[in-house]
DNA sequence: TATTGTTATACTCTATAACTATA
DNA sequence: TATAGTTATAGAGTATAACAATA
């Protein structure tokens, strides 16, 4: 049964589940995929400008635009003027902001632990080493076929 | 190292990566994410009616009008007659099409035989098992979650 | 009456280009 | 002159609702 496609396909699959999963229960709160995607990173990078967020989420910053305004119209950042460049936001999560992200964060924790319940220490060990491998080569693989 | 959120983490961050490679090289040919994988779709299951499309694709029938008006329109599909239930329209490969969906396979082992590339049989045995585990288990996740 | 696909309408995500305010 | 963010415009993906043709 384990050949090569079968991976391939498998981490397609996953994929396509993992991005359905996310922000499934937030899209009532207005919470949309690339709307959560921008919070998670302010989440981990902590106060940003709009800029840096652009880079980070390979997006223009046109849509950085976007998905702020959405996000500060619902009340989870916050548009901070930067101390000493007038031409900076910084993008800060409010209070609801930063609750929202700890929930995605726990449930985060379930899903991962449900995913591998049962697995012998050494097992999700080894596991984490190939999934390790397996994602460094595909940056490899991105970056080395990108330069159009 | 190993740990249940780096699980999480890395298969995101790997369902990022699928993502983004499906179909970059395909977008100058009008091949957008959905409209490639609708085609894949039916690159799977042959010739087949838009509305089990919808169905298999988890998107509304006015959503897959759209996708084969585009992929018609390009030249991948055609739309044919039900030979007995004149309601139903079949989405069918056209030559391009079958050529296009047997390039992507080709370069999906390519890159599924580089990710696992020096991996001894029984690792690779082992990590597609895991994967399997983990892929069973999301699905579960999704069905038991889903109904709101 | 139920089903297939379509038209109508609207919201989200995304991009490029032109512009304003600041460095 | 270069950078940060915005307005303007446009294409793609998605959804719901109403409708036509067919079963």
């Amino acid at each position: 049964m384990a050949s090569d496609v079968h991976v391939f396909d498998r981490l397609l699959e996953i994929a396509l589940l993992v991005q359905q999963d996310m922000g499934r229960e937030l899209e009532p709160a207005g919470l949309t995929p690339a709307r959560t995607h921008l919070l998670w990173e302010v989440h981990h990078r902590g106060p940003c400008s709009q800029r840096a967020l652009a880079t980070a989420l390979d997006v223009s910053p046109r849509n950085v635009t976007g998905l702020v305004d959405a996000l500060e119209e619902r009340g989870f950042v916050r548009r901070e003027q930067h101390p000493t460049d007038r031409r900076v936001t910084l993008v800060t999560l409010t209070e609801l902001g930063a609750r929202t992200t700890a929930e995605m964060a726990t449930s985060h924790r379930r899903i991962a632990a449900h995913l591998v319940a049962g697995f012998p220490a050494d097992r999700l060990e080894r596991f984490c080493t190939d999934l390790d491998t397996v994602t460094d080569r595909l940056h490899e693989l991105m970056d080395v076929a990108a330069p159009s």
